[in-house]
DNA sequence: AGCAATAGTTCCTTCAGGGAACCCTGGGCG
DNA sequence: CGCCCAGGGTTCCCTGAAGGAACTATTGCT
């Protein structure tokens, strides 16, 4: 939690962040994603602190966008997996890996590449306009108020 | 600036945090994008404190997501504006905003929404595959090292 | 009994965010 | 000329979150 209360801001950003922009969030959606499940798997991937781990992963599961398994009952042993809200979370990690591909790989070349399994293909993500198909840039974009919208503060 | 270093992650997700993932780098972001492009607008705006304003669009236009340009002379006034690698970012914050329209907005509604002045209509940003131009979900992607992978630490 | 693995929790230190006050430059105006 | 105002920051202190290491608890293996 940031201390600064995005949640209950007339802004979807903000709401998103609120929900997993905290420092680490995304890097654990991440490993999730790739097949890190477990406590100390992640612990020890990302170099993260126990404590900031174990609070994440209580929030994300509590935003449902993980949910907390057991894939062992004696001993109990627990893992973490996407729900469908956090699937479509990783949808949008994919084009914030496009953004970093393009701007911050240099000539090393991306780190990671994506593989489309529908076409076998490898690919990237692309922002595309949902009423015409063409690449939606927001630079031509216009910005409207919704019926959700009201006053800050 | 995070206190661990993102920046030097082999993860296209962490150097993109490196760059805009601290509190607020979005929303400053959002607010030029959409024409708030002065100090005191964007502090009153956000409801930031200006001091982490101003760490924020100091590091920014280090980035080179944002530029500071003067507006005015006599006085000496400036205004922040976003690059094309600025520009690119809002795309992804776009798709950001798509899932928080369609995850945190509840039945009030969207705060905001998009109008694509190439086709004229209310949008969405949605994320295909740049091969096949299918809706790319992160639930039917792999992912494989690339060029620029390298262990951690 | 002793050791290891998993999944946390607790404690302490340090550093970044919040908030308010202050600073500097250059008009506008009486 | 002297005063006030707006814009665009910087400085200060306080608090709360991140880092890191140590500790706990349960079960299984040998």
């Amino acid at each position: 939690m940031q201390r600064t209360d995005f949640a209950g801001m007339a802004c979807s950003i903000a709401r998103t962040l609120a929900v997993a922009g905290e420092p680490w969030s995304p890097l654990i959606l991440r490993d999730v994603w790739v097949g890190t499940t477990r406590f100390d798997d992640l612990q020890r991937g990302l170099g993260i602190s126990r404590k900031v781990l174990s609070e994440r992963l209580k929030w994300l599961v509590e935003q449902g966008v993980l949910q907390r398994r057991p894939y062992s009952e004696h001993p109990p042993r627990h893992e973490y997996a996407l729900t469908q809200k956090g699937y479509e979370l990783c949808d949008v990690l994919m084009a914030i890996a496009a953004w970093g591909d393009r701007w911050t790989a240099g000539k090393a070349g991306p780190p990671a590449i994506l593989r489309h399994r529908a076409c076998g293909e490898v690919t990237r993500a692309e922002i595309r306009c949902s009423h015409c198909g063409d690449p939606l840039h927001a630079r031509y974009v216009d910005v409207e108020a919704g019926p959700g919208w009201h006053p800050p503060g």
